[in-house]
DNA sequence: CCAGATATCTTTCCATTGTCAACATTGAAA
DNA sequence: TTTCAATGTTGACAATGGAAAGATATCTGG
């Protein structure tokens, strides 16, 4: 057994990384609204302007854990794509699911990624990140339709409508807009998710 | 007396109305981000301390300001659903596109409507008015279908995915996630989204 | 018509927050 | 070893939301 406790260092090792993952436990107990820099510091064990070494403020750093979850939504659409067993349509409904999916699981962290103004949506880093979000869905789209998106106008809308449901549906779940009934199976929600994104592919 | 229905202060003339006013004016120079209960009482012309008189705390003015915008959005719906000529089918799209207009003009109101936990979306004023703008989306729905709101479940999803597509779309717009060619005339972005609500369409 | 009573507004005060500046500690390069 | 840049800390500041208490205008009962 360690006979001498620790003394804590005064350097903490990696704390830009400890901070990310401290905003995202802030952001999911307080809400993007109450989230605090302070509070951010506190988890991490560091005073209150330790922050401002790693991140040149609040925004910065909202900006980081932002691009973090645009990687991870990307992984959740990949996945549930590969997933997913059948034609272009299953595989594309798939990657919605995994969309919709990625949002109720994430709520204060997909508010902070497509309702805030806060993180530097200009950054190269958040930019592309969620470039290749929305690429696989743009793929997957094109994949079924076989149109060309640079020429092609009706490509766009077909991308839009996709996109444009799995979002609004991601949206009006989180808000708790929608009044499901209250002991809906998971599964069942899931299925009736899967049926909603099946309407808005593009009929070839 | 020249008027009873609600309370009528006297020393600013009417400090309530003017000061939800305010609220909308600082929402959208600022953002719901920036926004400050001291700016409103300043923009109001009132000591900071003046709107606790008539609003619990900052999120009650901010109820009080969302329960107007989803009146606003309401009428935006119906009037865009009356002056259209054409099937029911065309209603629906009228009253879409109503409601994507309305967010597109009002980004931080609409923000503030569906984006955000402050407003008290529980309080009667609110979820009444929202109540009444969701209504309208649903009756031209089932009209379409003919199908019985409470009775069937693919009732409720014809419901679900109109208005998320509306709502997606709002919010992808607004959030300038689109990459829409800058030059684009907004006569043809209106017909571009009324072409997308289409697709949302029940297919009866 | 007058004297509280009440509603409205102001001033003052406090805790919290983000950010800045100045200082302390550490590890590593020179 | 010495220096120094990176990384922490403390202390200060202005802005903010909110509470408390005083000031003032309008209303209401006599």
């Amino acid at each position: 057994m360690p006979t001498a406790l620790p003394h804590k260092p005064y350097h903490h090792g990696d704390l830009r990384l400890t901070l990310i993952a401290a905003a995202e436990a802030e952001l999911v107990e307080k809400g993007l609204e109450g989230f605090s820099l302070r509070g951010c510091a506190k988890r991490a064990g560091v005073s209150h302007a330790a922050p401002a070494h790693h991140f040149k403020d609040a925004d910065a750093l909202l900006s980081a854990l932002a691009a973090e979850g645009f990687d991870r939504l990307n992984e959740s659409m990949v996945k549930a794509m590969d997933a997913a067993d059948g034609g272009m349509i299953e595989k594309f409904v798939a990657s919605g699911v995994g969309y919709v999916m990625f949002a109720c699981a994430n709520p204060a962290l997909f508010h902070l990624m497509f309702g805030s103004k806060r993180p530097d949506h200009e950054s190269p880093r958040l930019s592309e990140a969620g470039g290749r979000a929305f690429a696989v869905l743009t793929g997957n789209v094109l994949a079924m339709t076989g149109r060309d998106y640079a020429n092609d106008p009706a490509a766009g809308e077909d991308v839009i409508a996709a996109w444009a449901m799995v979002h609004g549906l991601s949206e009006l779940l989180i808000g708790d807009k929608l009044h499901l009934p209250e002991d809906m199976p998971p599964a069942a929600l899931e299925t009736m998710i899967a049926a909603i994104i099946r309407r808005s592919a593009p009929k070839s």
